[in-house]
DNA sequence: CGGGAATGAATGAAGCTTCATTCGGTTAGC
DNA sequence: GCTAACCGAATGAAGCTTCATTCATTCCCG
């Protein structure tokens, strides 16, 4: 029954996952359509029944993917009212997907980056929705004076994602030895709440 | 007599400029080797007198430009003493060699990650070369009591490699409109300073 | 049986690399 | 001093491989 009702998106999902899992480990230029369709256990051809291309196949990935990230990172700042807290709920909601979502991290991380540098026109909207949340961490931080007024909101978050991204970066890579993503997470926060933090924390409210 | 002198390295260099502009504009992958030989005034199959193969000239960019670009940050870190006050050079001298060297930086953002990731044996010795000498900074900060023991020199060196390379990024993308890299520098400077250093810091020898 | 979904072999473009050939300059012989 | 033989850097057209994409055919469900 289930199974049966939910056939159709059955395939594109299974195609879509097979993707990830195949980018991910030998990266889009060099993963061939025919890799994607073994893995999902289709054709070749079937993959275009549901995607335009190989590249509208990646860019699916990017915008599904991060709109699913998006979601998690609201729901776990949800409740979460003091900034500073929440900037530290942040590293460990990312650090914390790149563990959980491995794959996804390392499409991410190499061929967002990719894509946003090289494709015509493809601006990738859904990581600044992402970024934005942070944006506007600071900005009520600033607004609560909590955080020093001399941030500047758009360069921290570039600065913080540099951070967040470089080190989960690197524990994809090292294969989680020799980085923790707990202990990197604490220690992001930690620069990073220190850095903007104000001297004197005005009175909690 | 100086042109017939230098006529050997000539060509070689020609190739290695050219291929730097060509790979930052169209990156490595979509770059033909006839785009960089057009560059550099030199048929294609001159290319491969001096090179082994496509890959290899893009590797030989990444060592020659990362050898040069440490011992520029060397040179700048130079007589300075005081660990914060290193921290502060380093990330200023980084933004300058972006602004300065654009091109080169574009490729080294971009491929040398790709690189790392996907070339089975390619190890980006002279990066973590450049980067030893900000965690050599930290420790030596450490020692000295200006910088809090409980933050670890690895992670903090990939998160402030993380943060400039970000910005670094972000401002070679948006064509500079946006972000100053004066500003990024001190930003990320101010930043990570506060973030590192003790409250009470240790008398100055 | 009808029709949409799926197949996968065939196609053809793309571009890295090769290599037979060119050509300017240097050496050696007279 | 002049010419001939040689050298090796440089050339660039063509070959060869590698896939992304297509589409005629088959399959299977209702």
């Amino acid at each position: 029954m289930s199974e049966k009702a939910s056939r159709k998106g059955d395939k594109r999902e299974a195609i879509v996952e097979a993707a990830i899992e195949v980018f991910a480990q030998k990266g889009f230029h060099a993963a061939r359509i025919s890799d994607v369709a073994r893995a999902a256990g289709v054709a070749d051809g079937t993959i275009y029944l549901y995607f335009d291309n190989k590249e509208h196949l990646l860019l699916s990935i990017f915008e599904e993917k991060m709109d699913f990230l998006r979601e998690g990172l609201l729901a776990a700042l949800d409740g979460v009212d003091c900034p500073l807290e929440r900037v530290r709920v942040f590293a460990r909601y990312h650090f914390d997907s790149v563990r959980r979502h491995r794959a996804v991290s390392e499409v991410l991380q190499v061929e967002l980056r990719l894509s946003h540098k090289f494709l015509k026109d493809y601006r990738p909207e859904k990581l600044w929705d992402y970024l934005r949340v942070f944006e506007q961490i600071v900005r009520d931080g600033q607004a609560r004076g909590v955080m020093r007024p001399d941030v500047d909101p758009f360069l921290a978050k570039w600065a913080f994602f540099g951070a967040l991204d470089e080190l989960g970066q690197q524990y994809v890579l090292s294969r989680r030895e020799r980085i923790s993503p707990d202990a990197a997470a604490e220690q992001v926060a930690d620069i990073f709440l220190r850095g903007m933090a104000t001297n004197a924390p005005a009175p909690s409210r």
